[in-house]
DNA sequence: TTTATTAAGTGTATTTTATACATTTAAAGA
DNA sequence: TCTTTAAATGTATAAAATACACTTAATAAA
């Protein structure tokens, strides 16, 4: 930093929010639909302004809650953008973040009051600004970081069977995995318990609940290299 | 963005390069002497402040050339930090970025005048502000981008032997590899070519000089997944 | 000229991990 | 009791990662 502070031109700082959930054996995107300027009516990412008191950090963490009711919700920071003309109203750079919920935990009434909407990840609607680019790349980090560490299970229930971890998973890597081999996998990271209850939505046989080990859960750095192919 | 513009502070927004070279077996970064307030005197990342006509990746390019006198420098976002008090003089968020760029290619001038020196990783003096966690995440997304795609080569002189590429991904790994099966790892990725040439710097026989592939290099994406072990 | 020294260069066997693939089972509903 | 539906399960093959040690080329020293 070698310019003297005093001449320098101080700026708008935001964050945005990918907001994932999982439902259907879909990926899912919260989208808010703006009913400000500029851009009103245009379907956004949520966000909002860094405050003085607070990282940007928090501040994604207070948009969240803002729009979901939700705290302690998984978050990561993904990339910062800042081309110039980025916000036609003034320049502003966001910082972008990804957020990992649970989509039945979220508060009905404050998604209702920011006319906010689940929409497929492969039904976006078009998004102001940047903020495809932002879905992107935080598509990109999602697919990462779930080869990387058990993140996934952020998204589902506190019970789940085999099946529906594994739809998340081929969601998240937009391919379809043997079930044979993904349970084998799973299996051999010790990071599930399985329930003696079983979910009887799904078939007639019914399927067996899991949840995970939270200790073995926050412990384990795995590579989920789950292969091609198959039902 | 739910607030209006109008009632937002303003804030400063700068660039920190975690810039990267290999030499002698070594990992170093290129730091700066501060000769200017705050923390004159104390060593820090290189950086400066976002300018009006460019984004951040142009500004960490700029700051870049600026000290050691490269373009088309290898560089990639790491993370924005934001920390309210992080810079004691005013509040001021910065986007780090990490630089790979061959050590002997620098201009020794530009160095001198900023009072910059390489430090080896391992030995690393205390940094102002928030620059060692920068470096640390940096470190992080080197090594694991090093792991996915052939980056290291850019650290790497033009024509280098098979035991300078071993040791630049030892020094990235932080982890002895074992010589035959890092060979046998890289020819499987057909990215280099071997050249007539030796350097006969490194031992009585001398050893075989290798060039990459610009088309193969550019266009591979690979796990390089290299073991343990051994010498 | 012989010998010693040094790092370069090379191949194989073993283990681990990933992949491909099909049948049986439990429960409900007709 | 028969049909339907999704759940549950195991094995053989292929690919990738790992462990491991001796020979070679050149120079320098005796």
């Amino acid at each position: 930093m070698q310019n003297k502070y005093s001449e320098q031109t101080r700026l708008l700082v935001a964050v945005d929010c990918i907001i994932f959930g999982f439902d259907n054996d879909e990926l899912k995107l919260l989208l808010i639909k703006r009913d400000f300027e500029p851009e009103r009516g245009r379907w956004s990412l949520m966000g909002g302004f860094l405050q003085n008191d607070e990282n940007t950090d928090q501040a994604a963490s207070r948009v969240l809650q803002k729009l979901t009711g939700l705290h302690d919700v998984y978050l990561e920071q993904v990339n910062t953008f800042s081309n110039p003309n980025r916000d036609p109203v003034e320049r502003t750079i966001s910082v972008a973040y990804y957020a990992l919920i649970n989509i039945l935990d979220h508060d009905k009434e404050l998604i209702k009051q920011h006319s906010a909407e689940w929409f497929s990840l492969t039904e976006l609607p078009n998004l102001i600004f940047d903020h495809e680019a932002m879905v992107q790349m935080a598509m990109h980090r999602l697919r990462y970081k779930a080869s990387v560490e058990p993140i996934g299970f952020e998204l589902l229930p506190e019970k789940f069977t085999m099946r529906q971890l594994q739809k998340l998973y081929e969601a998240i890597q937009n391919q379809e995995i043997d079930k044979r081999n993904f349970i084998k996998k799973i299996n051999s990271l010790n990071v599930l318990v399985k329930l003696e209850e079983k979910d009887m939505t799904s078939s007639k046989k019914g399927s067996f609940l899991y949840q995970f080990d939270k200790e073995k859960y926050d412990a384990s750095k795995f590579l989920l290299n789950v292969g091609t192919l198959d039902s």
